[in-house]
DNA sequence: TATCAAAAGATTGTCAACCCTGTTGTTGAC
DNA sequence: GTCAACAACAGGGTTGACAATCTTTTGATA
């Protein structure tokens, strides 16, 4: 009984105004989400018929949004196996926050430089979601907000390729600190998002760069990366089978 | 992109000798490189069933591969009406150069910290390689080439996911170029190439990322943005089998 | 009882045919 | 002569069936 998968079906409206079908985009959006909020965790399997019915569209769709997700890394695409949630190794996160890194401090202190009033509120309200997310228990939510505060800003720098790959890199960040992750803090620590965005609103690009790096590097530390991954895997895959 | 494609892919002789069936990645990956030459223009459309007997598989197949490309953001997939080289517009440019300033200089200032002696060989002989083709005046080649280096550098990272980030980052780029060079000398000016990886090898980190900036300056100043326009060519002949 | 083999069941991969949308060329009215 | 409506065509979008592969169950045998 799995259906961890957005259960939630959209209004059947038969066909007069919006019936609004549902396209490979709207099933990728989805799936990152659920992903984003650990309700679709590494290794899972997403079997083409239960996406038909949760969706309620055809397999041909279906197999479209995986190859999509499977080409983005967000789900592995095993032949003649099925599709799975990917689960990254030590290798792979290790590259990751990498790539964060080197990235994301470059995109604040840019941010800092030159940001939109319109830009500025956004990135505001999103803390103000967060401030409640975290005073109402919503774990869920929060997770999702203190990933989506990150590609916020990538936004905020008007840059959409840029806001396209902050969107992977931190898709793919909510599965390693689900795997990796050694307690429920280190999603995204305290409130250092607020003190960023502080900063990118005083202009200080410097600063906003640094303590960027800082919060991935504080991200970072929340993982135990020596740990052996929890095999949630196939048995076949890890027991051989060659 | 490469997902796990790289794994065993056992020759599938089915009926006879060499037939080898085309999967959607080599599609991709044929078109990619036709991009890379600039075999292929902006704004050229990919009729399906040209593709399909071009490549000779089935429709299914080509639109897979058109899906992936359109993710990529190589091709614009226009509903009913087709598949089209993406034609990137300058707000779309110069998004992607300032991409390329933010990571490709990060990236080659962590390449000059610390490179494996084998990716020191590959980028060298690439180097030869390079000069090569702009001796014998292999426009194409060297066209493909002046791209490939930066992907490389990536590659030498050993960071797979920067890899494909800059990857997709150049072919765009070569499409940009296509349509908003000015004159053939703006691919990738003179041996620029050879003096940053000079620099790498010297382990000069920060002269090998200043020049890495500067070189995507050189590239950029070479673009006269203004109206793009679209070309013509046969499918058939540029993509043919090889 | 444990092990292996074979068949049944389930899931994915592939393809071909059909339907709908957009385009183009023609015809007729103003 | 110009424009609008309509019909024929081409092309992409969708669906369903079928084939190939893997997994599980079942039964026989040591």
């Amino acid at each position: 009984m799995d259906t961890s998968a957005a259960s939630a079906e959209p209004e059947r409206v038969s066909k007069s105004t919006s019936d609004h079908q549902v396209d490979e985009a709207e099933i990728v959006e989805r799936i990152y989400n659920a992903v984003m909020e650990r309700r679709l965790g590494p290794a899972q399997k997403l079997g083409e018929n239960r996406l038909c019915e949760a969706f309620g569209v055809s397999r041909a769709r279906v197999r479209s949004a995986l190859l999509l997700l499977s080409n983005q890394g967000i789900v592995d695409l095993k032949s003649n196996k099925g599709a799975f949630v990917a689960s990254p190794d030590r290798t792979e996160a290790n590259e990751i926050f990498d790539a964060r890194s080197m990235l994301e401090p470059a995109i604040a202190r840019q941010v800092a430089v030159e940001i939109s009033p319109a830009d500025l509120t956004m990135l505001k309200q999103h803390i103000v979601l967060e401030d409640e997310a975290r005073k109402n228990g919503h774990g869920a939510a929060l997770i999702r907000l203190s990933g989506e505060f990150h590609v916020k800003v990538a936004l905020a720098s008007g840059n959409s390729v840029l806001k396209r790959v902050v969107r992977e890199l931190v898709t793919k960040s909510s599965l390693i600190v689900g795997l990796f992750g050694t307690s429920n803090r280190t999603v995204c620590p305290d409130d250092e998002h607020s003190v960023i965005l502080n900063e990118i609103e005083r202009g200080d690009s410097d600063a906003a760069a640094a303590h960027m790096f800082e919060h991935l590097v504080h991200i970072r530390s929340g993982l135990d990366l020596s740990a052996p991954r929890p095999e949630k895997g196939d048995l076949t895959d890890i027991l051989g089978r060659r």
